[in-house]
DNA sequence: TTAATCACTTAGAACTAGCTTG
DNA sequence: CAAGCTAGTTCTAAGTGATTAA
């Protein structure tokens, strides 16, 4: 009954290629054609990290068809003024009817630099925990664990509706009991702000200037205190503890609100009843180089104004970015917009004062201000303890007023009160937009949103706000519109404000809600997959791969102003490959344009459905699910449950995997440093689910080496030190064996020589040092220095390590050290020697495991916080070893409503 | 419908503070 | 006792998804 019938095919068709509206039997059958006979791979199991080289030349395709197809149609997208002018067809933000025509649009920009520039890291041998035993690609432990994991959903989905059929008044949630308030209490939308009315233009929006503070007037309705449920005070019957009086809130001023203590709100459309704040912080002015300090162009020193002056210097003061600096679509737009402003302020002129041409980008000289910059900072950082601290207590002290705002009487800590400088745009990945000029943010771009009674902040001398609200329906305390993008900035609460503690907690709800759906969710999906309407099937097909691989969701971009990146609804041909008979490799740009590559073995019926979604005529450019949107998508799941959306699914795949994974360890004996490492390896899994990248630093490379060699340098000693035993004991060959004296392969002999000779340096330099500093000493005690000579006799123990090594290398044998060797010494010390060598290894693995793995993410968003409490209660690991002090405050509600119990459950 | 707007969460990089450690 | 690192914090870009407007 899909309704995207002729109208809409029409459209779409004449776009881009879309697939039939319904599939017949045929169609499916001819997808199984091909199948090998190979046996397929148990769905579940993940190969991570296949082969990478040639796939990821992401340009090249068979045909030599762009992958980056544009909406040829008049550069779509441009929002008001060009719509009416060209081209009477809006054509759909979506890209969706990517046509790829239009594809020699080859150079009109340096834009097609995409291959070299930034695809990230290398991922030849991406981390790869547990690197130990198996040859088994990393995921796959992951992925099996992943599929016992859903197994038990199922399981427990089945006894939760049981379990709630049965006595259907005692939600087993913790705490009072949020998500199945059920008929969902709509937030009820508020209309806009002051802002509203206005237009992007060229991705602004324009002053409606209809400004004034009038706007507002919320519709306050909302479906009344809706009927709530009889089910009174959530007994949380999990945890007990909790002492449902109330909080003791006893009015205490500064005493933390316990929210989760409190009765649940009947309407939370309404975030505050009363609210005052001071506003937000400007950032200082620009402050205008010194005299001295110039921008050169071909080698000439340029004058100019200071508004293009101070462009400049966004992009002088950041030569060390080299990943942007060097960027060509980052040069372009930054010089375009400075040879603007250079235009509008009367240009550039010599020493004399006569005009400069500037046009050639490449003639600029930024390096004296680099330099002046640098040195500043430099300076700034050699000062005195005393100067910063003072310094620090001024910066306290200005911006005090703008810290904390008064949130319904209570004291609550705000976010980023600070307008955001101006400076050069830092897209991320393809961005066409790097480089342009961040503008000044005036307060006449800013609306402010306020208590109806309360004062408000008074803008800098001489400027006003754009606007006033009293929404209280909103929790941003203020508002601009940025230029680059014509996106909207906020200033909100902090993380560990009541506010975002009560959505945090709501977010973690609705994840476990979705425990007791989720097994009829999948056999829906799974059902589905064979549907024969196109549009059902690409959503379970959608579903299924939001499910098992955590996708985000995939919304629609604009694909002419942004960085070109993909989610699940959004992926295209050539993001997926398929490798017969189950195989679906992914590659593509996520968020950040951070890569997402991943083989993963899936259903066969997922299998040929991708198989059919990209049959021919379909090619590069064109949806993988032409008949699928987000909102259709979240539509559908809404049915399921209210307010279930794409999003809770990572939500709820990351906390439960996390559950599961901490359930299985194997705890309770171990020291602290291993329950913790065990934790971090449990949250590094789910961030791997999650496909949470860090950059590789340029230095890791190296770290790594240095610490292989410390390794191998550790080795080494313990060989010489088991041939010191030989020494000793010469019979000890024949009773330990020949093997036990074997050097450790790894240790080549140029290795070993290469090594002795940086021992002998070591020395040497510590010698001298040593020998410097007891000079120093001596003088600062007003003594005379030990003569060179004194040196030299120091450093003869050089000469003779020098000459010991010699030996040993001709003798191959090497003489007990210290006093009074005997076997026993030797072997304790052989014994340390392992010892530490074992933890260098794990700190190896550990590094290497991690080195591309951002752990912080998944922990700080998606691991419901409640499961480390009760990991850290349950195996007395105190919470600090887990949460930093930030991560405490935010978790506050989750810290205390769990209390001391070890038993929740997620 | 579909497109546009708006609010809020999620994300990695840049920056910073505090801690070895050489 | 600075250098060098790491862990923690700040910054702001880039997503999601609801609502509204046309």
């Amino acid at each position: 009954m899909r309704s995207d019938s002729s109208d809409d095919d029409f459209l779409l068709a004449r776009a881009s290629h879309l697939s039939a509206p319904t599939i017949s039997p045929s169609t499916d059958r001819e997808m199984d054609k091909s199948a090998s006979k190979a046996r397929p791979v148990p769905a579940g199991i993940s190969i991570r990290n296949g082969p990478v080289g040639d796939r990821m030349d992401v340009d090249s395709t068979p045909n030599g068809a762009k992958r980056k197809s544009r909406s040829s149609v008049g550069q779509a997208v441009k929002y008001k003024e060009e719509s009416d002018s060209d081209d009477g067809a809006p054509l759909a933000k979506r890209p969706r009817p990517n046509q790829k025509k239009a594809q020699p649009d080859s150079d009109d920009e340096p834009v097609a630099r995409r291959n070299g520039t930034k695809l990230p890291p290398s991922y030849k041998e991406t981390a790869t925990l547990e690197s130990s035993d198996d040859d088994q690609p990393l995921g796959t432990k992951l992925a099996q664990r992943k599929a016992d994991i859903e197994k038990a959903a199922v399981k427990e989905a089945k006894a939760l509706r049981a379990d709630a059929k049965a006595k259907k008044a005692t939600p087993k949630k913790a705490i009072k009991d949020e998500s199945d308030d059920e008929p969902l209490a709509k937030p009820k939308k508020r209309q806009s702000n002051g802002v509203s009315s206005a237009k992007k233009t060229n991705g602004v929006k324009q002053e409606p200037e209809s400004d004034s503070d009038a706007p507002i007037a919320r519709k306050a309705k909302k479906a009344a205190p809706a009927p709530k449920k009889g089910k009174a005070a959530p007994a949380s019957k999990a945890k007990a503890v909790k002492d449902e009086s109330k909080d003791n809130s006893e009015g205490e001023e500064e005493e933390e609100y316990r929210w989760w203590d409190a009765p649940k709100k009947e309407d939370d459309s309404i975030k505050w009843n009363t609210l005052e704040h001071n506003g937000v912080l400007f950032p200082p002015p620009y402050e205008p180089l010194p005299k001295n300090v110039k921008l050169y162009y071909d080698g000439q020193a340029v004058n100019m104004h200071v508004d293009a002056e101070e462009v400049a210097t966004f992009f002088g003061s950041m030569l060390h970015s080299t990943l942007n600096v060097e960027n060509p679509v980052f040069q372009k737009n930054f010089f375009n917009d400075f040879k603007d402003i250079l235009k509008k302020t009367g240009g550039a002129k010599d020493a004399n004062g006569k005009a400069i041409d500037i046009k050639d980008f490449k003639k600029l000289d930024f390096t004296k201000i680099f330099e002046h910059y640098k040195a500043l900072s430099d300076a700034k950082k050699a000062r005195p303890a005393a100067e910063k601290k003072a310094e620090k207590a001024e910066r306290d002290k200005v911006e005090a007023p703008y810290m904390f705002c008064k949130w319904d009487g209570r004291k609550e800590k705000v976010g980023n009160f600070r307008v955001e400088p101006p400076g050069l745009f830092r897209g991320r990945g393809e961005h066409p937009k790097t480089g342009t000029v961040k503008k000044r943010v005036m307060p006449e771009q800013v609306t402010i949103n306020i208590g109806k009674g309360a004062k408000v902040p008074a803008p800098p001398a001489g400027h006003k706000w754009k606007a006033v609200q009293h929404d209280n329906k909103a929790t941003w305390l203020a508002m601009w519109q940025e230029n680059v993008n014509g996106n909207y900035k906020y200033v909100m609460l902090a993380a560990n404000s009541t506010v975002k503690g009560q959505a945090d907690f709501k977010k973690f709800e609705k994840a476990r809600e979705l425990k007791k759906h989720i097994d009829r969710i999948r056999a829906d999906y799974t059902r589905e997959l064979k549907s024969e309407v196109m549009a059902d099937r690409q959503r379970a097909t959608a579903m299924y791969l939001i499910d098992r691989f955590a996708l985000r969701a995939g919304n629609e971009k604009d694909t002419e102003n942004e960085a070109e990146t993909v989610g699940c609804c959004s992926l295209k041909y050539e993001h997926v490959t398929l490798k017969e008979p189950n195989i679906v490799v992914f590659d593509f740009l996520g968020k950040d344009s951070i890569r997402f590559y991943n083989e993963f073995p899936v259903e066969r019926q997922v299998f040929k459905n991708l198989k059919m979604f990209k049959k021919a005529p379909k090619e590069d450019g064109d949806d993988i699910f032409d008949r699928l949107t987000t909102s259709q998508l979240n539509k559908h799941l809404s049915s399921y449950m209210p307010g279930l959306t794409a999003k809770v699914f990572r939500t709820y795949n990351a906390s439960w995997t996390m559950s599961h994974l901490l359930q299985k360890l194997k705890v309770d004996d171990r020291p602290m440093s291993e329950k913790i490492k065990l934790y971090n390896d449990c949250n590094r899994e789910v961030a791997i689910l999650c496909n949470h990248k860090r950059t590789v630093g340029t230095g890791h490379e190296a770290q790594m080496e240095k610490l292989g060699d410390r390794l191998k340098g550790l080795k080494y000693q313990k060989w010489r030190t088991r041939m010191m035993m030989l020494d000793v004991d010469p019979k000890l060959k024949k009773k330990k064996g020949a093997e036990f004296f074997e050097l450790d392969p790894e240790l080549d002999q140029a290795w070993i020589e290469k090594h002795q000779a940086f021992l002998v340096e070591e020395l040497k330099t510590k010698i001298e040092k040593k020998f410097e500093k007891d000079n120093e000493k001596l003088a600062a005690e007003g003594k005379t220095a030990m003569p060179a000579k004194e040196l030299k006799e120091r450093l003869k123990a050089v000469g003779e390590l020098e000459a010991k090594f010699k030996k040993e290398n001709k003798t191959k044998k090497v003489e007990a050290e210290g006093k009074g060797p005997t076997v026993e010494k030797l072997t304790t010390a052989v014994d340390k020697l392992d010892e530490r060598i074992k933890t260098l290894e794990i700190q190896c693995a550990d590094r290497e495991g991690n080195k591309d793995v951002a752990l912080g993410t998944s922990k700080i968003n998606y691991i419901d916080p409640r499961l480390t409490v009760v990991f850290s209660n349950k195996f007395k690991v105190p919470i600090e070893k887990f949460f930093s002090k930030t991560l405490r405050d935010k978790f506050t509600w989750a810290i205390q409503s769990v209390g001391d119990d070890d038993t929740w459950e997620f």
